[in-house]
RNA sequence: GGCCUGGUGGCAGAGUGGUCAUGCAGCGGCCUGCAAAGCCGCGUACGCCGGUUCGAUUCCGACCCAGGCCUCCA
């Protein structure tokens, strides 16, 4: 089986051959560190994720980058409203991140670099397209010269003439054309700053990707991945000073984007304030429901949160979780639980994983059908093996059902009471009664269920 | 205005030139004291208009609509 990617560079779906197959090279732009993450920032790194998890099972060596800005100007305006040190900023909101990323099962990456522990790397890559005539310094600035560069705006699909005719900012008169970005720019005193050939300054955003991709990964790296907001600008700067600081190496080979997850209908983003917090969904959702949800439409679509997605997400896994409950007492050791081809052949289709999760069902179906002992083990291993990949299923699926809604604490040992009494007042026949303490149990968010194996309760989450 | 995506059944969401996505919800039945869970069954989906084709939701063109980027943004 072939590794299928959609590669935006040529906008088709390439089978992806990595330059090295003993060292493949990822990068994913990471989050600047001046607040919490919102849901949407999570779907990049939920998914490359996954594609990581792809590689790391097809070749001996994946090295995943993926960094964390911590020197940029909202962080200095972050800083400044809450009257704290840049760098207490920039911990708190990168130990956030970790956290977060850490429980919504987003796979960690081999490097994470920091912009801030690379400044020598940015001022040497500034230096080396001076030389090359690819970037000048004027005004404490350093700029990157567009027009040294005929390439620039192949990746999103647009020439200079295009840009500076839409461009609607305002341009700075020290710019030799109005496309020309920053790599470098002067700090006053009470802002973070370093020493370079231009004075006391600080990096411009997109020549810290370029210079941390080199640093760990080298000139060419295989896959170049991060949202579709990013083509442009900010990947098309990456291609233009990598190429250009590499003598016209290729900088990365295949680009890969994911879609931008709305929220009524418009793109989350902090811009919008229309943003849901990932810290806060954590306290009141399962972090795999967020996980599922991210992961359940393809990565390069457009995803639309919403309370009814997000129910249906979780009575999804509901139903899954119910099959595995049914079979608690199949046991499957560890070595038992291998990836069916099945799933791994659909997400290597361009990381399908709606059809993963078509798969998946069939695996549920297969299981609640099982009648010997062997199919019921073989279902079981298939789900928790396909579940293993994807990064859901692998809780207790006792445990998944006593997690109730938002705010619900229930104690489950009078729970327990009451559904033995109930059973109780059933076997006597006493269904008035049997029937009220169903209803007293209801009250509290739980559903009795009874079964050939006897009565079981679970929280109800709808 | 320029550059990109995309429009699939009540909702979510794959995919394909000619049998089936899948999930959630709904409806009918079985089971149950009644439920729940489970099982069986049901619903003439592919924006609009042309074209190519024996045949198009799938290919081509125009149109309409939505979203993204062009400024920080995953």
């Amino acid at each position: 089986m072939q590794l299928r990617l959609h590669n935006n560079l040529t906008r088709r779906t390439e089978v992806f051959v990595p330059t090295d197959p003993a060292r493949v090279t990822m990068y994913v732009c990471g989050p600047t560190v001046y607040n919490y993450v919102h849901i949407g920032n999570a779907r990049p790194y939920v998914v490359f994720g996954l594609l990581a998890r792809l590689l790391r099972r097809r070749y001996p060596i994946v090295v995943y980058a993926r960094n964390i800005t911590d020197v940029d100007d909202k962080i200095n305006a972050a800083a400044k409203a809450a009257g704290v040190p840049i760098g207490e900023i920039t911990a708190r909101f990168a130990a956030a991140y970790r956290e977060d990323m850490a429980r919504i099962g987003a796979d960690l990456p081999d490097v994470i670099p920091h912009a801030t522990a690379h400044i020598a790397q940015i001022i040497a890559m500034c230096e080396r397209l001076i030389a090359s005539g690819h970037a000048y310094a004027a005004a404490d600035h350093v700029l990157f010269d567009v027009a040294s560069y005929a390439d620039y705006g192949k990746l999103s699909g647009r020439s200079v003439e295009d840009m500076i005719a839409g461009a609607r900012v305002e341009v700075a008169p020290y710019k030799k054309n109005p496309a020309d970005f920053v790599l470098w720019k002067p700090s006053t005193p009470d802002l973070p700053g370093w020493d370079s050939p231009w004075g006391r300054g600080r990096p411009g955003w997109h020549i810290e990707c370029s210079a941390m991709a080199e640093a760990h990964l080298g000139d060419t790296i295989d896959i170049h991945a991060g949202g579709n907001d990013l083509m442009f600008p900010h990947h098309e700067n990456e291609i233009a000073q990598s190429t250009c600081a590499h003598g016209g190496k290729v900088f990365a080979r295949f680009w890969l984007h994911n879609g931008m997850l709305t929220f009524d209908g418009r793109k989350m983003s902090k811009s919008l304030g229309n943003v849901l917090v990932l810290h806060e969904l954590l306290e009141r959702y399962p972090a795999e429901v967020l996980r599922f949800l991210l992961l359940k439409a393809h990565y390069r679509q457009p995803l639309d949160w919403s309370d009814t997605t997000l129910q249906q997400a979780r009575s999804t896994l509901d139903g899954w979780y119910t099959v595995l409950r049914d079979l608690a007492d199949i046991h499957v050791t560890a070595n038992e639980i291998v990836v069916p081809e099945a799933l791994e052949a659909a997400l290597l289709d361009d990381l399908n994983t709606p059809e993963a999760f078509a798969v998946i069902a069939g695996f549920a179906t297969a299981a609640r059908a099982a009648n010997t002992p062997a199919a019921k083990h073989a279902a079981k291993a298939a789900l928790l093996g396909a579940g293993s990949l994807l990064g859901i299923l692998q809780q207790d699926a006792e445990q998944w059902f006593k997690q109730g809604a938002p705010g619900q604490i229930v104690d489950a040992t009078e729970v327990q009471r009451l559904v033995d009494e109930r059973t109780a007042a059933k076997q006597a026949r006493n269904f008035a009664d049997s029937d009220r303490i169903r209803d007293q149990l209801l009250a509290l968010g739980v559903v009795v269920e009874d079964t050939a194996q006897g009565p079981r309760w679970k929280m109800e989450t709808r």
